[in-house]
DNA sequence: ATGAAAGCGCTAACAG
DNA sequence: CTGTTAGCGCTTTCAT
């Protein structure tokens, strides 16, 4: 790799000053077409790339941008980041990963790569702020922050989601509509939000249907396959069984449906479970998984969308923006009873 | 965010130069313990967080590095990306998502992402240098580039990997050991190393064990799931029908029994089923899947370790680490005919 | 339409 | 031990 080529070579070989040359390669109207053109031509001669380094210290932007996941290993992210890294490309920015593993040291590192310029704006997908943070006061500048997948009430920061609620609602829905009225659910860490959104769905279909939730038919998990598999084991430790269970993610459903089958229930026929998510696997998994699908990518895409817009300082007050999720039912469900 | 304070402002108000500060903050035993001590309490005092874009432009380096897959949505890569963003963070250094998506613009865009500053080296894991790059000589310098989990031959870059080719044998001799003697193979994109290596393992633990590979028994297939299922379906159009398939990864090994499924055959006891790669959902799987487990975190963790020594300029000859690779048998392989 | 010159914030000679 | 000074490579006034 010999040394790169400057915009002073440039200048030299085309016997003008560098600020023409980097007016020419910016197609700056302020330069002759003819002198623009050889500019170019001499800059393609010398396999000229200009110096990002270089250029983002002068304009004070660093044209990448942050996303900060809790779990990188986490399969559901990977359309996320595919959109966010599409949009993200598509306007000229870079993208950093970032994994906190709910660390609260690594949580501050992150966020503080926005104050030392590593990065312009940052796509929070961890659903907390920083354990020290000062909230922002409310009509003050806040640093260019989008909010995806998760909630963090109160900070003023624009959100990029589905409705959890409803979502959670229409999938509760589902298994009543199968005729279920001994419905569980597993739900995921609940301080959380997304959690407790989740539930709240799950509890306001029970409801709405006159069905009672039984004591010890809510159970916490982690969102995990191992914490999956437990809860069920909870579930069915108790002296009234449910028919069917709505599991606030994918991971914890497949995890269900392994210890159902170790305890020698079939699903759907004995047991009808649904998830949450879509993962890539839902489908391809035995039974294929009814559940909630979430378009990721887009969400990925929108939450890059509007970080853009806001990095662009166009300073509108922060909103929510949500996206449609979809129920697909696939084979986990059926009429209780199997019938 | 208001306006942060740069170097200057801690030289002005700890009443030292600049240089003094840039010192006493990288802990340089060139200042004395007590201005250290006093300029690094101001520094606090004043929230400063070093200016990155400037150190890189003044050191040369962008202290990130480029980790470029082929197709992001891949979950296979999560954990490499956890292993390589781990040891990254650990040297100070970002990492940067790079997806190619098989496109020659992309690959040939991150690429150049090196030559411009943007990255100081790159960690690829698409199997291929861009299509017109020119490769560089014996013994000249390379840019720091290690490739991961892929083979790029001739290129004299470092590679880390596992070895495919005993890997593939051993996952093979597990069915012939079984009793196996009509084992299929379903093939990855052929022309590509991992694929070519796979099945060569594939037809020496078959060659060792007096086998023959009737016509037909080799399908090849491009990693995808509904490949997996289409090869699937060929293998049992023929005159002659496998006991058993050893797939050059889970995703088409879980299209394979889907496949098996549909077709009424059930796996172990009418047909084995090998993958590999291990990923996250081979074991929920149902059958949970044996396969060849490769150790995906350490795999990122070592090709970062290189890459960091190989930037670090100790130019030893480029080398291939070899990890291990581990068979870990589940549930969807048996002796032949179900015994 | 072009050039000269300043400077982004930092580090690293070089002097003392 | 500390300060002075000179850039890193680029963009952008301000002149012309």
């Amino acid at each position: 790799m010999a040394s790169r080529a400057r915009i002073r070579d440039i200048a030299e070989r085309a016997g003008v000053s560098t600020a023409t040359v980097s007016r020419a390669l910016s197609d700056s109207s302020l330069v002759a077409k003819a002198t623009r053109d050889m500019i170019k031509k001499t800059a393609e001669a010398l396999d000229y790339r200009p110096n990002v380094t270089a250029r983002n210290l002068r304009i004070q932007r660093s044209m990448s941008v942050l996303l900060v996941v809790r779990d990188m290993s986490n399969p559901f992210y990977l359309e996320v980041f595919k959109g966010v890294e599409a949009t993200a490309r598509a306007a000229g920015y870079s993208v950093l990963m970032g994994n906190t593993e709910n660390d609260a040291e690594r949580e501050r590192d992150y966020f503080n790569m926005l104050q030392d310029g590593h990065a312009d704006g940052m796509i929070l997908m961890t659903g907390k702020l920083p354990a020290d943070n000062e909230p922002w006061e409310a009509g003050s500048p806040h640093p260019p922050i989008v909010v995806a997948l998760e909630m963090i009430e109160g900070a003023g920061l624009p959100h990029v989601q589905i409705d959890n609620v409803s979502a959670s609602r229409r999938a509760t829905e589902h298994l009543i509509e199968l005729g279920h009225t001994r419905i569980a659910h597993i739900a995921g860490p609940i301080p959380e939000q997304m959690s407790v959104r989740r539930r709240k769905g799950y509890r306001e279909a029970m409801k709405a249907a006159g069905l009672a939730i039984p004591k010890g038919f809510e159970v916490k998990g982690d969102f995990s396959l191992a914490s999956g598999r437990a809860a069920c084991k909870t579930l069915f430790s108790g002296a009234e069984t449910p028919t069917a269970i709505f599991c606030a993610n994918d991971e914890m459903a497949f995890g269900a449906i392994n210890e159902l089958r170790q305890m020698g229930r079939s699903v759907p026929e004995d047991v009808s479970v649904v998830g949450f998510d879509d993962i890539m696997f839902a489908e391809a998994f035995y039974p294929p998984l009814t559940t909630v699908s979430q378009p990721r990518a887009e969400i990925g895409a929108r939450a890059m969308a509007e970080l853009l817009t806001v990095m662009n300082g166009e300073a509108m007050p922060p909103r929510t923006i949500e996206v449609p999720a979809t129920l697909t039912i696939r084979g986990s469900t059926a009429a209780p009873g199997g019938a």
